[in-house]
DNA sequence: CATATTCGGTCAAAGGTCCC
DNA sequence: AGGGACCTTTGACCGAATAT
C-alpha cells in the first residue's frame, strides 16, 4: 500500500493491428467485477470510472499504476513478476474460488495469480523486455464498450411475445406444421427481428454503413438457427417458428424436417443441458454476430475487439461455471454447419423453384451463397474477388457482393438515424 | 503493506503512541516491574550503544533482525508469531518475574511473552495464515482421465522434424511449390499421422471402433488445416506442408491458393497472434477431435465428456489469461469453415478428374460428403438413413456411411491392439 | 527538457519448513 | 507439541527507460 501519489487518468485505447492489437483487446478492463469484491461492483457500473485506476483490480488494496496489463498495487505486481519468472506453478488447496483481496491476498497464490491473469496481466509483459505500448496507433478509432446491459435491453426488444405466452404441452398440439412458405415468411420475420436487434447495439450503429450490411448479411443464417434454437428449448420433437407455427421433426418435407432435426440434436440438446440463461445467450448472439474473420471489412479491428468483449460478457455471464463457458462456445460450430445446411437447402428451393423467396432472403441468406458454399464464412472479400477474376464461372458472383443492397442499407440508415 | 516507514525501521520505543500496543499490554496483567522501558532493558543486559540491533531484545541472544517491532533472535520470533496466532493465554506459575534470557526463556511462556511486548512487539504485526510453500508441487491438474501429459506425447509423436528444423527465413525460398500430386501426398502423410497421433489417447482405443472410425472420419479435414496453420506459424505469405513443399499465396492453382489465404487469414494471424503454446495447441487439437453431435456416435456422451475434459484442460493451459480461452475457442468456426471448403475443392477436382486420389483421402476426407455437404458435420446417422429411405438421389451414400472401411479399420485395429 | 508511466531491482521483515 | 535454525516470499521504495 502506497501513500503518496494519485493516479487520475482517463483511459483510452488505441488500435494498431494485429499482434499489437491483440495485446491491446486484452488490456481493456471490463467494468464489472463477478466474483470478488462487492462493494465495487455495485461502484463499478458507472459511478467510478476512476476506481479502476486507483484501486488494484486483484485486490483492491490502493493500485500504484498499471503493471503487466492491469491496475494493480506494487504487490501484486511483484507477485506476478515472480510468479512468471520463476515458472511458478501453484495449487489451490480448495475450490479455486477463494476470496482475494487485501488481507487474504496472501493466503492462495494459486487463485492470486489466476486473477492476475484475469485482470488483464500479461505474462508477455513480464521479463527483460521492457512493453512498448503503442508505439504507432491507427487512425485514432475510438472503441466502444460492449455492457451485458445494452446486450439484454436488444434481447428483449426482439423478444417475441405470442412463443413466449404459449405454454409447453397445451398449444404446442395446436400449432400448425409449416409450409416452405410459412418458413420463409418466419425467416423474414427473424432478419428484420436481426436488424432490429443491431439497431439496439450503439456499437454496431458506430461502424461504417459496408461493415454493418456486411456483419448482418455474414451470419444472418446463424442468428436464424440459433433464434430457432432457442425458441424450441421447451420442445422435444419440433422448431418452433417465430410465427407460432412449427416444424415437426418428421411429417414435413425432407429437406425442412432435416435441419429441424440437427437443430434439436446438435443445438436444443445442448442448450437445454447447459440451462442457458438469458444473460448468456444474449452474450452468445453478439459474439457470434461480430465475426471478425471471414468478411471484407472495412474495420476488422473493431470487430474483433468488439466479439472479444462479447465473449469476455459471456464467459462473465457463466458466474465461472466449471466448463460452461468452454461448452457455449462449442456450440458455435456445429450452429454453423447447421446454418449452413439451411443455406444449402434454401439455395435448392431455390433452384428448383419450389417457392419464391423473398427479396430480404435471397439478399441476407442467399447473397453471398456461391456453388462451392463460400456463403456462410466467405474467405476475404478482395481475394474473392481476386480469384474470381480468372473465374469466370462465378464473375456474377462479384457483382453481387460488391453490391449494397438498397433495401439493407435503407434499414441500416434508419437504425444509423437512430443513433446519431 | 506497511502503515509508515518509521516506526519499524528507527525506533521500537514508540510503542507508547501506540494505542494498539496499550491494548496489547492490558491483555498480560502487568505488575510491577524491575526492568520498565525496553530500552534500558536492551542496555541493561550488555552495555553496549547497538546492542539492540544485534541482540534479542528479548532474551539477549543474537538477533536475527527486527521482528514484529523489535530486534529478536528467530526463536522469540516464532514464539511470539505462535502465541499470536494460536491465540494462546499463558500463566506465570510463578510471581510473574521470570527471568527471560537464552538459557532460561523456555522455562516461563508467561514471561517471554510478556517481555516480548515490553520490548516493542506488536501483535498486529503478526499476518494472517499464508498459503503454503510446500516444496513438493503438485500440480499436474489431472482432470478426469484426460491428462496433458498424455496429449503432449501425443503430440510429440507426430512432430515432424524435417518441418521444424528448417529456419525460418533461410530455406523457405528453397522449398518448391507444390503441385496437386504434392498436396495430395502431404494430406496423406498428415492423415496417416492423426490417425497416429489417435493412437497415443488411451481414451480414443477405449471407444468402439465404429466411433473410432467416425471420429477420424468426421474432422480428419479439420486436423489437416489445423496442422497446416501451426505448421505455418512462422511463414508469413505461404502454407508450409508435411513434405516439406510449400503452398504461395499466389502463384499455385487458385482453387489451391484461395484456401491457402483463408487459412494464412483466419486461422495462421489469429494463432499467431496468440502466440498459442504447445499445450494449448494439443488441447486445442483435442478439442477439435471429440466432437460429440454431427456423427452417428454409438457413445456420443463418453465423446462429449472426453471433449469436456479436452476444453478445460485448454482453459488451464491458457492459464486464465484474460479472454484467451474464448479466443481460442472461437479459432474453432473459422477452421471448420476452411476445412469445409477444402473438401469441397476437393470434391470438384475429384469431379474434373485433375488428379488421382489415394484411397485413404476419399475415405477420410470425401467419405462422408455429400453434394450438399453433410461431409464436415453431418447429422445424426439415423435420420439421414430415415431420410434416405425416401430420397433415392443419395441412397449410395447410405452404403458408404454404414460401410466400415477395411483400411481404416485394419489401421484402427492395430492401434487398439497395441492398448489393450 | 519535464512529467507521467511502468518497467526491473532491492532487501527488511514478513512468511513457512522440519529436525529436534 | 512446541522450539528455533534455516530458507522463501512479500511488498514498499528506488532508479531507469520510454512515451507524452
Amino acid at each position: 500500500m502506497k501513500l503518496t501519489g494519485t493516479i487520475l487518468k482517463l483511459e483510452y485505447t488505441h488500435y494498431s493491428t494485429d499482434r499489437e492489437h491483440l495485446n491491446n483487446m486484452m488490456l481493456i478492463p471490463l467494468q464489472t467485477d463477478t466474483t470478488d469484491s462487492p462493494a465495487s461492483a455495485a461502484a463499478s457500473s458507472l459511478s467510478q470510472p476512476d476506481g479502476s485506476r486507483t484501486l488494484c483490480s486483484i485486490c483492491a488494496d490502493r493500485a500504484t499504476g498499471k503493471h503487466y496489463g492491469a491496475s494493480s498495487c506494487d504487490g501484486c505486481k511483484g507477485f506476478f513478476r515472480r510468479s512468471i519468472r520463476n515458472n511458478h506453478s501453484y495449487s489451490c488447496r480448495f475450490n479455486r474460488k477463494c476470496i482475494v483481496d487485501k488481507d487474504k491476498r496472501n493466503q492462495c497464490r494459486y487463485c492470486r495469480l489466476r486473477k492476475c491473469f484475469k485482470a488483464g496481466m500479461r505474462k508477455e509483459a513480464v521479463q527483460n523486455e521492457r512493453d512498448c505500448t503503442n508505439t504507432h496507433r491507427a487512425k485514432g478509432q475510438t472503441v466502444g464498450t460492449l455492457s451485458i446491459s445494452v446486450l439484454l435491453q436488444a434481447e428483449a426488444s426482439v423478444q417475441q411475445i405470442p412463443a413466449l405466452l404459449s405454454p409447453r404441452s397445451h398449444d404446442i398440439n395446436a400449432k400448425k406444421t409449416a409450409c416452405v412458405g410459412d418458413v420463409f415468411e418466419s425467416m423474414k420475420q427473424q432478419l428484420l427481428l436481426l436488424v432490429e436487434w443491431a439497431k439496439h447495439i450503439p456499437e454496431f450503429c458506430s461502424l461504417p454503413i459496408d461493415d454493418r450490411v456486411t456483419l448482418l448479411r455474414t451470419h444472418s443464417a446463424e442468428h436464424l438457427i440459433l433464434g430457432a434454437a432457442r425458441r424450441s428449448l421447451p420442445c422435444d420433437n419440433l422448431i418452433l417458428l417465430g410465427n407460432d407455427f412449427v416444424i415437426p421433426m418428421s411429417g414435413a418435407e425432407v429437406e425442412v424436417s432435416r435441419v429441424a432435426f440437427r437443430i434439436q440434436e446438435e443445438l436444443v440438446k445442448p442448450l437445454r443441458d447447459l440451462d442457458i440463461t438469458d444473460q448468456e445467450f444474449a452474450c452468445l448472439r453478439t459474439t457470434v454476430f461480430f465475426a471478425p474473420d471471414c468478411l471484407g471489412l472495412e474495420s476488422p479491428q473493431v470487430v474483433r475487439h468488439l466479439r472479444f468483449q462479447a465473449h469476455l460478457l459471456l464467459e462473465e455471464a457463466t458466474c465461472e461455471q466449471r466448463g460452461r463457458f468452454g461448452e457455449l462456445l462449442l456450440i458455435l460450430p456445429p450452429l454453423q454447419s447447421v446454418a449452413w445446411q439451411m443455406v444449402e437447402t434454401l439455395h435448392l428451393a431455390k433452384l428448383l423453384g419450389e417457392a419464391r423467396m423473398d427479396s430480404l432472403l435471397l439478399e441476407m441468406l442467399l447473397g453471398e451463397g456461391t456453388k462451392t458454399g463460400d456463403g456462410l464464412c466467405s474467405g476475404n472479400d478482395q481475394t474473392q474477388e481476386q480469384h474470381n477474376d480468372q473465374r469466370a464461372s462465378s464473375s456474377n458472383l462479384t457483382s453481387v457482393i460488391s453490391h449494397v443492397s438498397t433495401s439493407l442499407a435503407n434499414t441500416l440508415s434508419a437504425a444509423h438515424t437512430d443513433w446519431h
